[in-house]
DNA sequence: TTAGATAAGTTCGCTAGCGCACAGAGCACT
DNA sequence: AGTGCTCTGTGCGCTAGCGAACTTATCTAA
């Protein structure tokens, strides 16, 4: 099985002790997540939930007007589906993907089941980390809040492309200014200047659908402090760990060898 | 007792069966908060989590530029120390009280040992609210970071009274504009012209610290979409409900009695 | 190689909201 | 009645970002 599609590339699948893993590893189901994708649109009631491995998801709130914008972005780093163990509410917004790839699924109701169970008086570990990442998110969400109100274009734009990089294993973007816009709830041609201007600096540079970040470190700087605060966040929750050796795994896992491979860096994952 | 400092007036307690209830009264310790009170500051391991029943709390970041702004807002919907039940990290968030009032509080571990209690092979009550609240306070928090990118800010405003009459129980809301900008993160003078303009309308009257809603509707009509979104949102976690009866209560819930009454018209919560 | 399509860059007038400074207005306490 | 403090109202110049219309660059497919 290519490394980069084992269900190990999901942190929350990875951090999961051997034994619950073993539980839902034949249930997994590892589907491609091509762009533009609707995992689910708002008010559906969840099917499935994805685990992420390449691909990059984001939750949008579409707007009366027409217009949306980013809630949180979803990378290997988490799972699109929390509210499912939330007690089954619907929400207001659609999950698109806006970075192709692939990524693990599970059906909705076996996966619930796993969260319900209980160790002895203790929550289970499936339970443990879905609300440790949900914490996460809720800090995420939180810092966008923030952010919207006081930061300014290019310093959201530094922290969105800081964020989708950590999510991606490579040092180069693919995403025209037009969907970053759209996903930061901006004109195009805000995009277009504020990028321009990374561009000068020779942060960043940019051509025709695809950025190379020359100089993270330099965005860093550019940067608001909401993008320190929500990793600072994860970090905490998510302590750096070993990956568990993928042994004995189920039939299902192997279809992983009938889709295509993706070529990357296999550069580490740091969010 | 009196029943506007009843347990039930808090929304989440009065949706616990008795029996779940019945076993944490003994805990519950009626508490007064007072404006401006912090309950725990950005970064604190909760001791207590609190149950609001008249006070209003506000869940704000503080920047590093000094200014604040509100995240969530926290009345007797809902449950300040959420962050507790999912794994304990510490979230960078403050929570101060910014309308007085009482509430009843508990010791953080107690209620864990609440929460992970299992009702047979399913998720115990209290588990199941507190995960419900969470999923409505995440809709919350979303539509406060769209509302901050894409509202003006009389939108906003009108949003934010209608959010905060909501979880009062007076048409009368007592506080600064000063207060009102630091929330909304915004300047006083915005929040003077906002208010004045909607006081020109007839739709509020302002006196020196004390906010008089008179069309209640008209400022519905004012508001963005946001305030419905998230109205709507609680309304589905949370079905109106009959009050639970608060008979053998427990000795530490008649300390209440040892409390000032506060005056308020007994206005239902509709929120 | 050329035509068409799509992405990126540029310009211009406009508005919401900021920062600052200051002028009244209401309340509390002597 | 007066003093002082806190709140509210107003004015002014400034900037980020919007909306719309347009040009230029790059990619793709016939």
């Amino acid at each position: 099985m290519d490394a980069l599609q084992s269900p190990n590339r999901n942190q929350l699948l990875a951090a999961l002790p051997e034994i619950e893993f073993e539980r839902i590893a034949p249930h997994l189901e590892l589907v491609a997540m091509p762009l533009e994708e609707v995992l689910y649109e708002s008010g559906d009631q969840l099917q499935h939930v994805y685990f992420p491995t390449t691909a990059i998801v984001s939750k949008c709130y579409l707007m009366e007007s027409g217009a949306s914008t980013e809630i949180v972005g979803v990378g290997n780093e988490g799972v699109i589906g929390t509210s499912l163990f939330m007690g089954g509410i619907t929400q207001p917004s659609r999950a698109v993907v806006y970075t192709g790839g692939y990524g693990y699924r599970i059906k909705a109701k076996i996966l619930m089941e796993e969260f319900d169970r209980a160790g002895g008086r203790r929550a289970g570990s499936m339970q443990q980390i879905i609300l440790r990442y949900t914490q996460a998110l809720v800090t995420q969400i939180s810092q966008t809040a923030v952010c919207n109100r006081h930061h300014t274009l290019e310093q959201r734009l530094c922290r969105w492309l800081l964020q989708t990089l950590d999510r991606s294993d490579s040092v180069e973007l693919n995403m025209t200014q037009e969907l970053i816009a759209s996903l930061l709830g901006v004109r195009r041609e805000g995009v277009t200047e504020a990028a321009g201007h990374l561009q000068e600096e020779g942060y960043i540079k940019y051509r025709r659908g695809r950025i190379t970040v020359l100089n993270r470190v330099g965005l860093e700087g550019r940067a608001c402090e909401c993008y320190a605060v929500v990793k600072t966040a994860f970090e905490q929750g998510f302590p750096r760990h070993k990956d568990r050796k993928t042994n004995n795994l189920t039939s299902k896992l192997d279809a992983s060898a009938t889709f295509p491979k993706v070529k990357t860096m296999s550069g580490g994952y740091s969010y």
